[in-house]
DNA sequence: ATGCCTGCAAAATATTTGCATGTAA
DNA sequence: TTACATGCAAATATTTTGCAGGCAT
């Protein structure tokens, strides 16, 4: 029984080979940020038996447990972080890649006046290219 | 010919009645933020005869010459908002409404080594609820 | 053994496109 | 009249879901 297989029984999720396997590709490598296509294309590089469907419901159960967080950047494809603390994203246009910014590294203060102190979440993505 | 058939010739855009009918809904009362579908209910609750197809080509010309801008809020529709101007925006989660923010309310100040200086966009979304 | 999970395909949703027709210039 | 825009339906893209079978407990 491996650390994921750990990690996955804390959330209350059955550690089927499925998650497993796809924990390891998420949480293997330090931070990450994916679509479920290339989810879908790094498991089938690996030979891991998954369908794009499964990638969908294991990202969205991973996402419901708190394991990934959800980032909007344009109007296609969804993409999942695995950094769910609270932090920025610089987007390079040219790549279509994500970067987080520590929350430390930019300040952004809000009137309360403007949110009633009802805030849920704050998104900045700052976009560049070259 | 009124005042919008004028906007839509500056801009290199035939002043059609589809074209004409929606830039009145969206241009005629202050500024808006609307879906696909919410320019569609509306162009129908008016008698206008728009297919849906026409609502979302007429979005992107109008995006294409600078009209509209996108919004990204979540995972499934796009937003366009009549405000071009560089500026923020409030999502009210319970209603599923967006409403801008002022770039003079907040300061965000981003460290030019983070994005070496080649900022194409600053999106910045509060969400909130009750 | 039981119930949750997966694969596959089909459905659902959002958006784009091809083509014949209509309309602005 | 000529080119561009529209309507409709079909195609495309992304994501979700139903169901039969499979695996974890």
């Amino acid at each position: 029984m491996n650390d994921f297989t750990k990690i996955l029984r804390n959330h209350k999720l059955r550690p089927t080979q499925q998650r497993v396997n796809l924990g390891k590709l998420l949480f293997g490598k330090g931070n990450r940020h994916v679509t479920a296509e290339i989810l879908k294309y790094e498991s089938d590089c690996e030979n891991l038996k998954v369908s794009q469907a499964t990638v969908y419901n294991v990202l969205n159960d991973f996402y419901n447990v708190g394991l990934l967080a959800k980032v909007n950047i344009d109007d296609d494809k969804t993409w999942y972080d695995t950094n769910v603390e609270h932090h920025y994203h610089i987007f390079i246009e040219d790549e279509s890649r994500l970067v987080d910014i520590s929350p430390d590294a930019i300040d952004i203060s809000i009137p309360k006046k403007l949110t009633k102190g009802k805030i849920s979440k704050v998104d900045l993505v700052v976009k560049i290219n070259s």
